[in-house]
DNA sequence: ATTAGCACTCCCCGGTGTCGAGTGCTACCC
DNA sequence: GGGTAGCACTCGACACCGGGGAGTGCTAAT
C-alpha cells in the first residue's frame, strides 16, 4: 500500500530531521524540508498512527515528535542507507594508521581516529587473548626465585606474570621449560591450549613436574582472567560538547557508565552474538540505566573470518547512525588490514 | 599584628565556607559560622582588604566573595592543614593495591582508588623508563625476518617493539646478544644506558655488527621515545558531578585538556621540578586554556629518593585542598611501597 | 580599631501575559 | 476511503514586572 510506504518515509524524515536539528519536529516543518508531496494534514494522520505503533512521541503536547527508541531501531534496520567514506577520508585513515609503531600504539591511533571520525566516544577491545594465536612464549628468570612469564600473540599483544617458585631453578630447566612449551603452543590458538597442556609436565623429570604444572597453571589463570579483556576509550569530551544539552539532566551518569568497564565488556561480548556484521544497541537496549539515552555501534575486527575483538562508537541515541555506521566499519577494516600484516 | 592575622583567618574561613557550600560567601554568614568574635562590619572592612589585594573578588556588585586563584595559593602554601586519613582508610587502600597482579593492575587500582577518595579525576603516569634500572632484556626471534625486543624493567613495566631485520638470524647470534647486553645493561638505570651500549657491537664478529647496532638503536628509540611516558586518567564522571555546575560554562574544555595526554604530560613533568613534596597549580597556574577551573595536585613516587613517575589529582579550583593532598600522598606512599616489594 | 546604622545595588524568584508552533478534529472533496 | 482545508485548543517559550533579600560601602559614634 502506498500510505504504508509513505509513513515510513514520514518516520525517515523525522529521524533525519531531529538528528540534524535536535528538535522536535512538526507537520509543517517536515513538508517544507522534504518533497513529500501532501500536506501537513496528512502528515499528522501518518504521525498519529507512528505514535499509535510506538516509533514517535511528543515531550509534550503540542510540540513536534521526536523518535522513540523502537522508531530509531526501525530506522536503523530498514530505513538507513549506508554512507560511503570519500576517498580521501579512507587514504587518511590509512595513513594514519600505518605509522603505528606497536600494537598499543594501533589501538591508541585507533580508538582516537574513531572517536574524532565519528565526534562521539569510541572505544576499541584488546584482541582477546582467547581469539589469538600464540606466537611465542618465553620465560625469564628474575632474581633467585622469581619467573616472568611472557606471551606474545600473533596479534601482536604481549602479557606478562610474575611466578613466585617455592625454590631456586636452574636456567637449564628453564631452557627446557620454554623450549617444551613452544613446540606445542606456537601457532596453536589460545583457546584450544587449555586442554592441551595438562599432560606436558609427563615430559619432564618427575623432580620438576610440580614447577612445570605451576608455569602452566600461571598461564591458564591469564587466560581465563577476567583482566584479559582490556578495553581503551577515547572522545569523551564529545559527550559534553554543545553544552551537554544531549542528554536530559547530566551526562555524569554516562561517564559513569563508561568507566565501568564491566558494562561495557558485557555489551560488546552481548553484542558479538548479534549476528549481522555491525551491531547498533539503541537506548534501553543496553539494559543499563546510565546508558538510556545512548546507542552503540560495534563491530568486530581481525585479520580472519571470526574477529578477535570489537571496536565501536557511543554516542546518544539521537545520532548519525549512517555516519557512525560507515566509520566503525571503515575503521575497522583498516585495523583489521594492520594486524594481518 | 593581629588585625593582620585576623585577615588571615577571614581568608581561611571563607575559603573553607566556599569550598563547602559552592556559594559566595558574606560577611553576615562568616560570623555565624565561625568564631572570629567580631562584627560583620569588621569583616567587611578585612574583606575590602583582602579584595584589594586579590586574594577574593565579588562575582557582581552585590553577593559575597569568592576567593581568587591567588587566594587559593595563599590559603594552601600558608594556611592549610594537613588532613591525616583514618586508620581504617589506610587500611584499606593497602589491602586494594596489595591484591594487584601485575603493573598494568597496580596503576590501575592506585587512579581508580585515588579517583574514589578525592571524588575528583585521578591520574597516575607509569613508572618512567628512564628512571628505572634494566631487570632483563629479552629478544625473541619472531618468523623468518623479525626481531622482537622486550624491555623488562626493576619496576615491573614491559615495553616491546618489533624489528624488520635486513636478513635471516640465527638463533646461536640472538643467544649471544642476549647474553651480552644483559651483561651489560641489567641492573643498569635506562638513563645511563644510552652511552654505555655504544662500543658493544666490538666485542661480536664484524659480520653480526650491523645488526648488533640496529638492536641497540631500537632499544636507545624506546628509551627516547614521548610514548615512553604512559599515563592512566579515572574519574572523570566526577567532574560532572552535581550537575556538573563546577564550571562557567560546560566541562567539555575541561575533558579535551585531559584527553590532550601532551598537557598532563608537561603538567606533570613541570611539577617534578618543584621542590615540594606536593606540588599544587591552581587555576591559571596550569598555563592552559581549558583547565583555568581546575587545580592539580601532584607528588612522585617511586621505590627510592628520587621519583619514577608521578600521581596526582585534578579537580575544580573550589577543591578540598587538604584532603586531596592528603589523599594523593597517602595513595602515593603505598604506591611505592608496593612497587619496590 | 571597632561597630551600629543606613542607603543602595542587584540577583533571584514568582507571577503574568502574549505569541506561536503544533495538534486533533470535523467537514468537505475527489 | 484517502487526502485536504479550516479551526479551536493546548501549552511551552519568552519577555516583562515587582517584591524580597542578601550583601555591600560609607559614615558617624564609641
Amino acid at each position: 500500500m502506498g500510505s504504508e510506504d509513505r509513513r515510513l518515509d514520514v518516520l525517515r524524515a523525522i529521524v533525519e530531521d531531529y538528528v540534524e536539528t535536535r528538535e522536535p519536529v512538526g507537520s509543517r516543518m517536515l513538508v517544507e524540508r522534504h518533497r513529500l508531496g501532501v500536506s501537513p494534514a496528512t502528515i499528522r494522520n501518518d504521525m498519529a498512527a507512528l505514535e499509535e505503533g510506538g516509533y514517535i512521541a511528543q515531550p509534550h503536547t503540542s510540540a513536534g515528535r521526536v523518535p522513540t527508541d523502537k522508531g530509531y531501531r526501525m530506522f536503523v534496520d530498514r530505513l538507513s542507507t549506508v554512507k560511503a567514506l570519500s576517498t580521501p577520508e579512507k587514504r587518511a585513515i590509512q595513513d594514519f594508521l600505518e605509522n603505528a609503531v606497536d600494537l598499543d600504539d594501533v589501538v591508541d591511533r585507533s580508538v582516537r581516529l574513531l572517536a574524532q571520525l565519528t565526534h562521539q566516544v569510541a572505544v576499541v577491545q584488546y584482541p582477546s587473548l582467547r581469539h589469538s594465536a600464540m606466537r611465542h612464549l618465553e620465560l625469564v628468570p628474575v632474581g633467585e626465585r622469581r619467573l616472568l612469564v611472557v606471551l606474545i600473540t600473533d596479534t601482536g599483544r604481549v602479557e606478562q606474570r610474575t611466578l613466585e617458585l617455592a625454590g631456586p631453578v636452574t636456567d637449564l630447566l628453564v631452557a627446557e621449560m620454554r623450549t617444551r612449551l613452544n613446540a606445542v603452543a606456537s601457532g596453536q590458538r589460545l583457546a584450544q591450549l587449555v586442554g592441551t597442556l595438562e599432560n606436558l609436565p609427563d615430559a619432564f623429570a618427575p623432580i620438576d613436574r610440580p614447577l612445570v604444572r605451576s608455569v602452566i597453571q600461571v598461564i591458564e589463570e591469564t587466560l581465563a582472567e577476567e583482566s584479559e579483556e582490556r578495553i581503551v576509550l577515547a572522545g569523551t569530551a564529545n559527550l559534553a560538547r554543545g553544552g551537554g544539552m544531549d542528554f536530559t539532566h547530566t551526562l555524569s551518569p554516562v561517564l559513569e557508565a563508561l568507566e565501568e568497564q564491566v558494562v561495557l565488556l558485557r555489551l560488546l561480548t552481548e553484542m558479538a552474538q548479534d549476528s549481522v556484521t555491525v551491531a547498533v544497541r539503541i537506548g534501553h537496549e543496553t539494559q543499563h540505566e546510565g546508558l538510556v539515552e545512548t546507542s552503540f555501534v560495534t563491530t568486530g575486527y581481525g585479520n580472519d573470518g571470526d574477529s578477535v575483538a570489537r571496536i565501536g562508537s557511543i554516542g546518544p541515541t539521537r545520532m548519525d547512525y549512517p555516519g557512525t555506521i560507515a566509520a566503525v566499519r571503515a575503521v575497522a577494516r583498516y585495523l583489521s588490514r594492520i594486524l594481518a600484516a
